[in-house]
RNA sequence: GGGGGCGUAGCUCAGUUGGUUAGAGCGCUGCCCUGUCACGGCAGAGGCCGCGGGUUCGAGUCCCGUCGCUCCCGCCA
């Protein structure tokens, strides 16, 4: 018999009865009837229930046991009495009476329970986090990742792509977030960086001729944290392609996406193909460039029917060139008290409010509410007039404002009902569209619009390759240097750095996968041509020798035969969150520190000793309080 | 860096217009209980009401400050 254990916890049926055998595991809950005791026995595998009475030689030890403790037990396997069989287990059509127990780990009172559903404040579940893992939903979702992790590695493989290891310790680079720093003991004053991600290095892959990369990448970025971003480390799927275009690497990434939700998704619905909407168009309809797309809602551009109306605010704002009105539908919103709920969470976002027009059945003839229509119709206390099937008439100070016409152009054109409401925002769409995008959201949530058993996939393409920072007065980079733009080499190469209208319409050929409403992640074909390189950063401001300073290790490399090249790399994290249907981070990951980069079981960040300073040549200068 | 929410027993929470001795469930300790699987019953321990200041005859409750947790904005190629 082995020291531990001839079975696991989840081991034994109907088969292993009469069997004498031996288990080890955590006392997960112990009933105690005073003549007969019984214990949960869990492991990794399952629950095996142990009995004890006062025959078993076992009974006094067994009395003394408590939650979490680690035990050995023998016994001899048996069924349950009838009218005992628990279905809900695997193994509960037996028990183990139990002959012998050993104490093999005893615990102290616990801080927090494993059995049990109840929430857990964070902070002791995390300086506990070894036992938080031991609770059922953490502890599947650890193992749903590991699976996920593996699935994606087989389909990986089996597209062509081969796995490589890049360094952890790397430089720091300019571009993009905060970096971790490591001081160097060998170079005084000087330091490494950990990688933001293994971008350059994958890129010097496809130069060094590998072909095809991926990586289940960890990568480290110093910024602040959000529910889908750890603070400090995460891991990417990071993948590079040579000699492709951006159809070659939708291709070979929406498969292995697409298979990994088919395979984890629990039965969900994935969207067969994921369809390419281009940024501006993203923008335009929903608001963001990560739409929801579970939300059925469409934004339309109504500017024509305020224009010159009787709706004067609306009317004034669109006197500007640049300015717009939106509008967001919202099916069956047409109520008083739903339209009030939407404009105070708008004031709550910061806004003046939410203009808004509900839509409410016509009046019958001959109804004494048709008779003060006619009577007060004028001066507009309401505006009537005939819908497709049924009157319909538009509701509220706006319909009142602009007038029937305007109206129902508004409500042809976003095809809505009696029952239905729609709410208006205005103003230049740089500043407005992602508060129509929060109401968008808001209107679907409260309507109960968005469907939950579904994965909505879309690719984004066509990013803005550059933007225009209105503080320094000068054009910035839109998302990633490195971006090849969709432009013809000799034409970009020709550019006029001061014909601010062209450069801010050249896209880059740049994409991300959305899922959900979150971004799984981005990508691009990159930019391997120097001389473009040179052209788009002087483009930003950036003089040449910026570019050698900062990259000349990959530029060197693009001047001595660079391929064609391009990737991705989708956040591990982030997909498993969908996959197990999380709603934070934390809950996917193993040891995650908290929102404010510390981990609470081994307390990191810590100080260190002088002499480590000192061998670093590194004196510590602490703000003043 | 900024904003919102929260902070009462080990944990989850209740606590009335400010009013005697701050409660419940889970957990813990002891006793009882031979078929439970969220076992049940009885008894008990456990509280600087986050911290500091203020208003008041009186503060868990109202005000100010501060700290912590959390969510969001900024930030995140």
């Amino acid at each position: 018999m082995h020291r531990y254990r001839s079975h696991t916890c989840g081991a034994l049926r109907e088969g292993d009865i009469g069997d004498t055998i031996r288990l080890s595991g955590w006392c997960h809950r112990i009933r105690d009837h005073g003549g007969v005791l019984f214990i949960d026995l869990r492991d990794h595998y399952g629950l095996t229930q142990v009995v004890a009475d006062p025959d078993s030689p076992a009974f006094k030890l067994a009395e003394k046991l408590r939650a979490e403790w680690v035990v050995r037990v023998d016994g001899k396997v048996r069924r349950r009495p009838e009218g005992t069989v628990n279905p809900d287990l695997p193994t509960g059509q037996v028990e183990v009476y139990a002959a012998e127990i050993e104490v093999l780990g005893p615990a102290a009172e616990l801080p927090m329970p494993v059995f049990g559903e109840q929430d857990y404040p964070e902070e002791i579940r995390l300086k506990y986090r070894f036992l938080d893992l031991r609770r059922e939903k953490l502890h599947s979702n650890i193992m749903l990742r590991g699976r996920v992790i593996d699935s994606i590695r087989a389909r990986m493989k089996a597209a062509g792509f081969f796995e490589f290891q890049t360094p952890i310790l790397t430089a720091s680079s300019p571009e993009g977030a905060r970096d971790f720093l490591v001081p160097s003991r060998l170079h005084p004053g000087k330091f490494y960086a950990l990688p933001q991600a293994p971008q350059q290095f994958k890129q010097l892959i496809m130069v060094a001729g590998f072909d095809r990369y991926f990586q289940i990448a960890p990568c480290f970025r110093d910024e602040d944290a959000r529910a889908d971003r750890s603070p400090g480390e995460f891991y990417q799927l990071d993948l590079e392609m040579s000699f492709a275009t951006q159809d070659d690497v939708f291709n070979a990434v929406e498969p292995v996406i697409r298979g990994v939700f088919e395979e984890f998704g629990k039965g969900k619905a994935v969207t067969p193909k994921f369809p390419m909407i281009p940024y501006a168009e993203a923008i335009a309809k929903y608001g963001t460039d990560k739409p929801d797309l579970r939300n059925p809602l469409v934004m339309q551009d109504v500017s024509e029917a305020f224009r010159g109306g009787g709706f004067k605010i609306f009317a004034r704002i669109l006197e500007e060139p640049s300015a717009h009105v939106w509008a967001i539908p919202a099916p069956g919103g047409g109520s008083r008290a739903f339209c009030d709920r939407m404009n105070s969470w708008a004031q709550g976002e910061g806004q003046p409010g939410l203009g808004y027009i509900m839509f409410g059945e016509g009046t019958e003839p001959g109804s004494a509410r048709e008779s003060l229509v006619k009577a007060f119709g004028k001066v507009g206390l309401d505006v009537d007039y005939e819908g497709e099937a049924k009157r319909v008439s538009g509701r509220g100070p706006l319909a009142n404002n602009i007038g029937h016409e305007r109206t129902e152009i508004i409500r042809k054109q976003l095809n809505l009902r009696a029952g239905d409401a729609v709410f208006f925002v205005a103003g230049k769409p740089k500043d407005f569209y992602k508060f129509a995008g929060a109401a968008r959201t808001k209107v679907g949530e409260e309507l109960n619009l968005i469907d939950k058993d579904r994965f909505e996939f879309c690719w984004i393409v066509d990013f803005p390759m550059f933007e225009w920072n209105e503080e320094e007065k000068k054009i910035d980079f839109s998302h990633n240097p490195f971006s090849m733009p969709n432009y013809p080499v000799e034409d970009f190469l020709a550019l006029d750095s001061n014909d601010k209208d062209t450069l801010l319409s050249i896209m880059a050929i740049q994409y991300d996968i959305v899922c959900n409403g979150i971004e799984l992640s981005s990508g691009a074909i990159r930019n391997h041509r120097p001389e473009v390189m040179k052209k788009a950063f002087a483009i930003a401001g950036y003089p040449e020798q910026v570019l050698k300073e900062k990259f000349g290790g990959m530029l060197h490399a693009f001047e001595l035969g660079a391929p064609p090249h391009g990737g991705i790399a989708p956040g591990i994290d982030r997909i498993v969150m969908l996959l197990a249907g999380e709603e934070n981070l934390r809950e996917v990951v193993l040891f995650p520190m908290n929102q404010r980069a510390e981990d609470l079981l081994m307390g990191a960040p810590s100080e260190v000793t002088a002499k480590q300073l000192r061998e670093l040549s590194i004196r510590v200068d602490l703000p003043k309080k």
